[in-house]
RNA sequence: GUGGUUGUAGCUCAGCUGGUUAGAGCAUCAGAUUGUGGUUCUGAGGGUCGCGGGUUCGAAUCCCGUCUUCCACCCCA
């Protein structure tokens, strides 16, 4: 019985051809990573829940897709009075869970293995992650991100590397985008000036969707919070602030400059727009003070990256997490980050056109099969191109030309090789150029030389 | 998780207030062209109308459920 062909939700195939432009982004992103001397990594694709749970705040364990248990899960399962839950269920019949992210799953890796580790510990990782999240324009349920970190250094020198890079991939790219920045103990600091430190997540979640449902929707939210009217009159001011980065430090430290976090977010990020600043990057970074970032474990700068051109969430989103390793047994040490989400920077090129045209080209020589005697002509000729770097490929059956002409067409091959029984019995081959439709005809011993000089003219 | 939306050939879509045998374009394959693709012409194949149930003499069409698509919220790459 034949059944429909499908995916599950969220996921999708790539074909050749999306390959093709998908592999420009990651070579691209890949190519800068190991400039500045990040080495690849790899985990699997399934963690314990218990290196992933509780890693993403409340939202984030929903989000998590669960592995069941393998054999006969279920024999094991204790029953009590109380009705079934999913989630009283959950941890007995599943202990694994597709990876979330890459970053917990790195922090799991570096206590693991701590001693075989140098630090600062510099890597970049490409691997799918996978969130059963709806899907919807630029989300998907299974993503790749290209995180790089470096863990086991304090100095605000690795955010300002971590800025010139996403420079860097996004120059290359040709994407224009503005790198925002913020810093959690600013917003420590401001949750503290106005009485309120308890509730930080909260004033930060609400914040950061000033610019989406405007200030007086983000005053309601926070009275539905519970934040007390005197509290949110004192915020006001923060929300109002205009300026440039250097402007608005300089204001906030009028207001929060005496609260302990605050005066320290302050210096860092002085800091960090003085090295921007030198390396000339202040004009695509600025300080965003509506910046907040869900994940959980960020304790200092965060950055989130947005394409200037295209409506589209973040393309790119990473921070400072002072105690990541700490859960797994391995405390004070600090890392910094950013994930580039590729799929997401694959949707904004498609949409801006920005894919080169050569990226899917892939056979630059084919020889057509005009039967065997004539094949056997034909593959030492393949193989010495093969050698010289071409890729070169023989038609395997001995079909119709006019179909393998059109194999070739559709393939964008460059350059088809002829050789039938003339050619055979003269020592010579025909060779086609597939854009323009001429002809010549070669010695069999010029054919190689020939070749490689229309390739590399 | 909440609200809305979509589903007909491989793809993009027509299909009227329910009424004979569900259509088009593109794509595929074959031929015109026995050693020549991208253009043209001719022909052919391809459908449980997402799935399950209901209403009806009769359902692609109306109703319910379910899955899927896309969108908004939540959250996020």
């Amino acid at each position: 019985m034949a059944q429909k062909p499908a995916l599950p939700k969220g996921t999708r195939d790539f074909s050749p051809e999306l390959m093709a432009r998908r592999d420009f982004i990651f070579n691209t992103i890949k190519t800068v990573f190991k400039r500045y001397g990040y080495q690849p990594i790899e985990t699997p694709a399934m963690e314990n829940l218990s290196t992933l749970l509780g890693k993403y705040g409340d939202e984030g364990d929903k989000l998590l897709f669960r592995v069941l248990n393998s054999g006969d899960f279920l024999s094991s399962v204790k029953q009590g009075d109380e009705s079934l839950t999913a989630e009283k269920l959950s941890p007995q019949i599943s202990e694994k869970g597709l990876r979330y992210d890459l970053t917990v799953p790195f922090a799991r890796f570096v206590v693991q293995y701590r001693n075989e580790l140098s630090f600062p510990f510099k890597r970049y990782q490409i691997q799918p992650v996978w969130r059963a999240d709806r899907p919807q324009k630029g989300r998907y349920r299974e993503f790749y991100q290209c995180d790089v970190d470096v863990v086991g250094s304090n100095s605000l020198l690795n955010e300002a590397e971590l800025v010139q890079m996403t420079h860097d991939i996004f120059d290359a790219l040709q994407i224009k985008v503005i790198v925002k920045i913020n810093n959690r103990k600013i917003l420590a600091g401001i949750a503290e000036y106005i009485g309120r430190p308890d509730a930080l997540i909260d004033i930060t979640v609400a914040i950061d969707k000033l610019d989406k449902i405007g200030i007086e929707q983000v005053n309601t939210e926070l009275i539905t919070k519970g934040i007390e009217s005197e509290a949110i009159e004192k915020l006001q001011p923060v929300l109002f602030m205009e300026g440039n980065s250097r402007e608005k430090l300089k204001a906030l430290d009028k207001i929060i400059g005496q609260t302990i976090s605050g005066s320290k977010g302050l210096e860092e990020m002085n800091l960090l727009f003085d090295f921007l600043e030198i390396m000339h990057l202040d004009k695509i970074a600025e300080l965003d003070l509506t910046l907040a970032r869900g994940l959980n474990y960020y304790t200092g700068a965060i950055f989130e990256v947005k394409a200037l051109d295209v409506p589209m969430g973040s393309i790119c989103g990473g921070g400072r997490y002072d105690d990541l390793t700490g859960v797994f047994g391995m405390p004070d040490v600090s890392g910094v980050g950013i994930s580039f989400g590729a799929d997401r920077i694959y949707d904004v090129m498609q949409t801006l056109n920005l894919f080169p045209e050569n990226a899917t080209a892939s056979t630059q020589v084919i020889f057509l099969n005009f039967g065997a005697k004539e094949v056997i002509y034909c593959l030492p000729y393949a193989n010495q191109l093969r050698q010289k770097g071409l890729s070169a490929e023989v038609f395997p059956d001995d079909a119709k030309l006019k179909k393998q002409m059109k194999y070739a067409d559709q393939k964008h091959i460059p350059l088809v090789v002829m050789a039938g029984e003339t050619e055979v019995a003269e020592q010579k081959f025909t060779l086609k150029n597939m854009l323009s439709g001429e002809q010549l005809e070669v010695a069999a011993d010029q054919l190689i030389t020939t070749i490689l000089k229309i390739q590399n003219p």
